[in-house]
DNA sequence: AAGAGAGCCAACCGCCGATTG
DNA sequence: CCAATCGGCGGTTGGCTCTCT
């Protein structure tokens, strides 16, 4: 048997939403906020809707920062990364994605980017890679596309898949291995780093069951305000501001951890060589030897 | 111009886990 | 400890719009 309805859905109102239920809604949350329960809120607000419609209203059109529209490339490639890591986790791939929500992202996928993989119609930037695997490859920079920008973004946001471009190599990145490990030994994982070459690697992200694992910062920082930019501030941070991480010299510093117990910016960072991430993203991973 | 089919997306449904009394 | 309740989630649907014939 299953639960109770939440509401009396004969007394409740269905269907789109008139400009006038979202201008209540809007105007109730933000004067008293959502109260921490949905189910009461439409009768305060004056709507004759279901506490579960007015939150999904609110949480997917009139939130604030909602961000309507086209998907970027980079956006593309994190959802076909994450999808190929955690499947059909809207809320977490949303997560990932600010002003994007999981029923946009969802919708997208079904409609739109599930196609384009079917149909080796990757995210403009990287057809060459998908048409050949499903899974999305990692893309490494010679230093000089690092340096040589003071828009890093710019140059790097496509970053995540093969390219043409004659400096950049690509690894291949099996994202299901990830699941072999368990989440706990990786937040302690070090490595040490012989590697001369320098580089530049494409974001990285995967889930353990429940747990994100997650290298990079948060909140990564690495060009000031007049576009100009250091090295210095690529090392320590690890990742630039699209969560790539940052290959220089031989090390890449980054932050590895596990998001259910310990926000991955509350961990050292921890040096990498581009060795070892190759490493991570191939047979070694699948073994364990890794941490 | 009109009908059919495909595409798109907002909204609904029902299940699950967490919380509360 | 247990049942009731709620928030949150992913799957699905229905209706509107667009494209094709």
């Amino acid at each position: 048997m299953g639960r109770a309805p939440c509401c009396d859905k004969a007394n409740v109102k269905r269907g789109p939403w008139s400009p006038e239920e979202d201008a209540k809604l809007k105007e109730y949350i933000d004067k008293f906020g959502t109260g921490g329960n949905w189910i009461a809120l439409p009768q305060k607000a004056g709507l004759r809707r279901c506490g579960k419609s007015c939150r999904l209203r609110w949480l997917n059109y009139l939130r604030p920062n909602i961000k309507h529209g086209d998907f970027t490339d980079n956006e593309d490639r994190i959802i076909c990364s994450l999808f190929a890591s955690i499947g059909s986790r809207w809320s977490i791939i949303a997560a990932q994605l600010p002003g994007r929500t999981d029923n946009d992202i969802k919708n997208y996928w079904n409609t739109k980017l599930k196609k384009k993989l079917i149909m080796g119609m990757a995210p403009s930037s990287q057809k060459n890679s998908l048409q050949s695997s499903p899974f999305p490859s990692i893309s490494v920079l010679e230093p000089s596309s690092i340096t040589s920008s003071p828009s890093l973004s710019s140059t790097t946001s496509s970053n995540f898949y093969t390219s043409s471009t004659p400096s950049i190599r690509s690894l291949s990145a099996p994202y299901e291995t990830f699941s072999s490990i368990p989440s706990s030994l990786l937040i302690s994982t070090t490595c040490s780093s012989n590697l001369q070459e320098g580089g530049y690697i494409g974001s990285v992200q995967t889930y353990h069951q429940d747990s994100f694992l997650r290298f990079g910062s948060e909140a990564p920082s690495c060009s000031s305000s007049d576009g100009s930019s250091t090295n210095q501030n690529y090392l320590y941070n690890g990742v630039d501001e699209n969560q790539n991480i940052i290959f220089n010299n031989d090390h890449a510093n980054i932050r590895c951890a596990d998001y259910d117990q310990k926000p991955y910016g509350d961990q050292n960072p921890l040096d990498y060589s581009l060795e070892e991430i190759k490493q991570l993203f191939s047979t070694n991973l699948c073994n364990n030897s890794f941490v």
